[in-house]
DNA sequence: TTGTAAGCGTTATCAT
DNA sequence: ATGATAACGCTTACAA
C-alpha cells in the first residue's frame, strides 16, 4: 500500500507537507505542490479513508433506517437521501429492518460506536435501547415521513397529513360519498392519527357519521390492503369509498374488489397515498396524494448534515408541499 | 468518550487485558474478566469501531451498486445482501447510481481507499476507472443478475436466462403464438443476449421466423415498456405475444395495450420477468419468470465474504433455480 | 512555508 | 495470565 510516508520520502518533504498539499493546497508552495502531486500520480497513492476517519473521529457516513426497502415510496426517499449525501461528501449505510425492532437497534447503535455520524429514521419507532435513551438525545437524528413516538426533539420532515386527508375527504364527499372507510398502515403513529383525524374532521363538518368498523389497520403492504378490503366486503354493509393510507395498500384493495367482481370506481372508489410510479399504470389509474419523496429525503440529509456539523438539535417540523392527484379510481357514489 | 484506557485504569489492568477480556475471554482469568465486564457496564463503554477498523485494516463493510433502487427486483436482492451481511458481521453501503457511470466509479473507489472491503455489482458495467483496471482484478467483487462486461474473472450469481427464455418461448408457442415480439432492458448485456438467444433458438427449432423489428430495447422501466409497446402497436402488423425482459417493462406494455383499447390476453399476451410482488396484483395477473432475488443476494454476499477473507477469486457462475409462473396475461393466440 | 511530533483507540507482539 | 509497547496512516498544533 502506498502511504503518505512513501510520498514524502520520494519528494523529500514531511508527511505534514504532503497532507497539506493534498488538503490545503494554498498552504504550500506551488512547486512543492506540483512535486507532491506528481509523486501521488506515479506511485498511485490513495488516501486511506480508514486512517483519515480515525484521525478525525468522523466517519462521513450516515445510516438510514427503513422498514421495507421494496416499498417504492421508501426507496425513493432513500434515493433522495443518498443523492444529497453524495453531494455533501457522505456515504449511506443501509438499515432495512423488515419491521424488526432488534435490527433497528443494531443500526441505531452504529451511531453510538462510531460506525456512522448520524441517523435518518423513516420509521416511527425510537430506535435506541432504553439504556441509551440519554445519550441518544445528543445524536444527530432526523425523521422523515413519520415522527418518532414519544417526547423527543428530533427534526421531522413531512407533509401536512391532516390537511391532505381533509382534501381527500372533501374530494370524496364532493362525489357524493357518505359511506367512507379507511385502511391504515402502522397502528399508532403520528401519520396515522393525523390522516385519520383529517378525515374525521371533515366528515364531522358535513354531519356524516364515521363508522369505526370501517377503519382497518395493518401494514403498508399490498397483502394487508387486500385482506382489509376483503374484510370490509364481507360486512353486511360496506363503504362506497375507501381511503387507503398508502398506494401499496390501495393496490391490494383494488385486487380484492376486482376479485369480488365489483368495479372501480362505479361500485367502490379508492384513494391511495404517496403517488408511487405505478399509480399511473394500474387499472384504473389511482387517485392519490403525491408526497415529494426525493425532496424529503434530500432535505432530511441536509438537516442531518447541519446537526452533525454543529447545529444544536431543535424540534423543527418541516412541511413539504403535497398534491391530491385525482385520477380514475374515484368516481360518483353509486345511487 | 469512554475508552479502553479508562476501563483499564478503573480495573487496574492494562488495555491489552481489557481487549482480551472482551474479544478472547478464554485468555483471561474469570475474575479479571468479571471485573472488566463490570467496569464496561458501569462506565457505559462502547468499542470505537473506527479505531478497531483502522487497527485491523478492515471496514467490515461492503458496497452494493444498483442502478435503480426503486425497482422492487433490485431492492429485494439488496435486502438479501443486507440480511446475509448482518449475519456475517458486515454493513452495507448503498450505491444507487441512477445509471450514471460516474457514480459507479465513486462507489467502486470506496473499495480502493478502504471505505469498504468488497463490492457487489448488480449492473453489467465494470465500475472501475481504466487506470484502476489492474488493481481492480484483486478486489473482492461479485456480480448478481447480470455479468460484468468484458473479460473478467469475478464470480457471478444468476439464473439460467437462456433456459428460462426457452421455457417462455415454448409456453407461448404452445398457446399457438407465432408472432412473438420482445422488449429488452439493457442494450448489450449478457442477460439480454442470453434471453434473446433462448427465444430465438426455440423459434428456430419450430421454424418460426423472428422479426427483428419486433425486438425493442430500452431500460428496465415502466416508461420504456410503455413506449416500446406503443411503437410496436403503431406498426402495420404487430405481434400477438410480447416477451418483456422485466416485470416493470411488462407493466408499461400492459398500460399501452389497454390505452389502445386492446385486451390481454385475448388480443396480445404478455410475459414478464423477475416476479416482483405486484405481478399477482395487476390486471390481469402477470405470467412471469420467478427469480429468487433474496436468495441471490444472500449468496452473493456469502461468496463476497469468502473472497474478502482469503479465498482466491475464481470465475464461477452459480445458477439459481427459476420458475416460469403462468398466470392470466398469456392466453391462446387470436385466430 | 515547512518540519517535528503528538495523538486518535484498538490490536498484536513480545516479554515477564 | 498479564503488562509494556509498537504499530496502523493521517491530521494538526506548535516550532522553526
Amino acid at each position: 500500500m502506498t502511504t503518505m510516508r512513501k510520498i514524502s520520502q520520494l519528494v523529500g518533504v514531511s508527511t505534514a507537507t504532503v497532507s497539506r498539499a493534498l488538503k490545503n493546497p494554498e498552504m504550500v508552495l506551488p512547486e512543492t505542490r506540483e512535486k507532491v502531486l506528481k509523486a501521488v500520480e506515479t506511485l498511485g497513492y490513495r488516501p486511506n479513508i480508514l486512517a483519515k476517519n480515525f484521525s478525525s473521529g468522523k466517519t462521513q457516513t450516515v445510516v438510514v433506517i427503513v422498514t421495507d426497502l421494496t416499498n417504492p415510496f421508501f426507496s425513493r426517499i432513500v434515493q433522495g437521501v443518498e443523492e444529497e449525501a453524495q453531494k455533501l461528501g457522505y456515504s449511506v449505510l443501509l438499515g432495512d429492518t423488515n419491521d424488526d425492532i432488534n435490527r433497528e437497534r443494531v443500526y441505531a447503535e452504529m451511531v453510538l460506536n462510531n460506525k456512522a455520524d448520524g441517523l435518518i429514521q423513516l420509521d416511527h419507532l425510537f430506535p435506541f435501547e432504553d439504556k441509551d435513551k440519554e445519550i441518544a438525545k445528543t445524536v444527530p437524528m432526523v425523521s422523515v415521513c413519520d415522527a418518532i413516538d414519544g417526547d423527543y426533539e428530533y427534526p421531522y420532515i413531512t407533509i401536512d397529513n391532516f390537511a391532505a386527508s381533509r382534501d381527500v375527504a372533501k374530494h370524496l364527499i364532493s362525489l357524493g360519498h357518505t359511506k367512507i372507510g379507511a385502511i391504515a398502515g402502522k397502528d399508532d403513529s403520528l401519520v396515522t392519527s393525523d390522516r385519520l383525524g383529517g378525515l374525521q374532521r371533515v366528515l364531522q363538518e358535513h354531519n356524516i357519521p364515521f363508522n369505526d368498523d370501517w377503519f382497518m389497520r395493518g401494514g403498508y403492504t399490498k397483502q394487508c390492503g387486500k385482506e382489509s378490503m376483503e374484510a370490509l366486503l364481507s360486512m353486511g354493509e360496506y363503504p362506497t369509498a375507501v381511503y387507503c393510507f398508502s398506494d401499496e395498500i390501495a393496490i391490494g384493495a383494488i385486487k380484492a374488489i376486482k376479485d369480488a367482481g365489483l368495479r372501480i370506481p362505479q361500485d367502490i372508489s379508492i384513494v391511495g397515498f404517496d403517488n408511487i410510479d405505478i399509480c399511473e399504470y394500474i387499472d384504473p389509474p389511482l387517485t392519490t396524494v403525491d408526497q415529494p419523496a426525493v425532496e424529503m429525503g434530500q432535505r432530511a440529509m441536509q438537516i442531518l448534515y447541519q446537526l452533525i456539523n454543529g447545529d444544536a438539535i431543535q424540534h423543527i417540523t418541516e412541511f413539504k408541499p403535497y398534491t391530491l392527484l385525482v385520477r380514475d379510481s374515484t368516481g360518483l357514489a353509486p345511487k
